[in-house]
DNA sequence: GATACGTGGGA
DNA sequence: TTCCCAAGTAT
């Protein structure tokens, strides 16, 4: 017998999570709330997406908020969560949206908007507005595979897997509750049909699951191996004056951690850099006022696709030249470092920067 | 289709 | 420690 929708559903009315974004059982949640949620949740944990939720919405409570907000305001509050070029993204839609007078409900519409794309138009067309789809994101790729015992690997058997878990929603029960169901999927998914070690005793779908049945659920979705992870180097430079503010610089609007902040310093390459020439970049050539830079230690950080290794440096000086503006330096206050569009990355610098032993040059 | 794109937490 | 992962999208 083939997966209901029905059993699902009533354990979802059991058991289904409180979360800041989710209206009351029977309520329709904003579509703000649930695009918001949506774009924040994108490969990142419910847990981490929490607080950063609540502090958009208290610095943003509407789209129209949002989208008259300043970008670096809007990197700012993003400032920890990663993926940056959806902060990006977040802010561009949000204009779109105000501008249009509010959120398509559609999914063409959707999928039109920046940072949109087939998932989380179907999740927003299916939470917010109650439109029939399916959202096809890990949890429901996960569940799939393990129902219906489909062994081919991701990502090349993406496709054949959403159209099978397209086909879980055709039921009449699932039709007439497409938010639900689609958040019932969610809730089993990160509850019950775990990545490492489901619960099939708990699983409302145990006896129409193939996976379970078999005993291969928990080694489903089967996965293409992954390429190894290389190895950069950089050096960044701590510079800060008397009065105690840190100079900083814009990193370019796209790519890695773009649009944020970051302290000077070399690219990221290969090749680790020798003393001698990570100094030819220092962001002030010696100059009176100028102190010896310091060798503060090293940040070690993990990319998605490559590993960072940061040696950090540090100086002091009286005062910035007025020059120091003009090559793209911004300085400031270390006490307003807290707010700003600093990725953890740049924290970890700092924190080695403003914390660690120094060893001389 | 393959690659770029962050981070922190858990096994 | 090392590896894997988490409500994907853009190019």
């Amino acid at each position: 017998m083939p997966p209901l929708p029905v059993d699902l559903l009533r354990w979802y009315d059991r058991h289904r999570r409180t979360l800041p974004w989710r209206a009351l059982p029977g309520r329709t949640a904003d579509p703000y709330h649930v695009w918001l949620s949506e774009i924040m949740l994108q490969q990142t944990t419910v847990a981490a997406v929490i607080p950063y939720f609540h502090r958009f919405l208290d610095r943003f409570p509407t789209v129209a908020d949002l989208a008259r907000a300043r970008q670096d305001d809007v990197m700012a509050a993003w400032a920890g969560l990663g993926y940056y070029a959806r902060a990006r993204n977040l802010h561009t839609c949000a204009q779109a949206v105000d501008r249009a007078g509010g959120f398509p409900r559609d999914m063409a519409g959707l999928l039109a908007l920046p940072g949109i794309g087939p998932y989380t138009a179907a999740a927003i067309a299916a939470i917010a507005f109650g439109h029939p789809v399916v959202p096809v994101d890990g949890n429901v790729e996960r569940v799939t595979t393990r129902l219906f015992a489909l062994t081919d690997p991701l990502p090349a058997a993406r496709k054949a897997i959403a159209l099978q878990a397209a086909t879980l929603g055709d039921a009449a029960e699932a039709r007439a509750r497409p938010s639900d169901f689609a958040q019932a999927l969610f809730d089993l998914g990160a509850g019950i049909c775990t990545p490492k070690s489901p619960a099939c005793v708990l699983c409302p779908w145990q006896a129409a699951c193939a996976g379970a049945r078999l005993g291969i659920a928990a080694s489903l979705p089967a996965k293409a191996p992954k390429a190894a992870k290389p190895v950069r180097h950089g050096a960044h430079f701590h510079l800060v004056d008397a009065a105690g503010n840190v100079l900083l610089r814009r990193r370019p609007e796209r790519g890695l951690l773009g649009g944020m902040l970051e302290l000077p310093g070399t690219a990221w390459r290969a090749e680790a850099w020798t003393m001698a020439d990570a100094f030819s970049h220092v962001p002030l050539a010696p100059t009176r006022g100028l102190s010896a830079w310091k060798s503060m230690g090293r940040v070690t950080h993990v990319f998605t696709h490559f590993t960072l290794h940061v040696d950090v440096y540090a100086a002091r000086i009286d005062r910035f030249p007025n020059s120091i503006a003009a090559r793209g330096g911004l300085v400031c206050g270390e006490h307003e470092l807290d707010g700003l569009a600093l990725p953890s990355l740049m924290r970890k610098c700092l924190q080695i920067a403003r914390s660690g032993e120094a060893g001389e040059t």
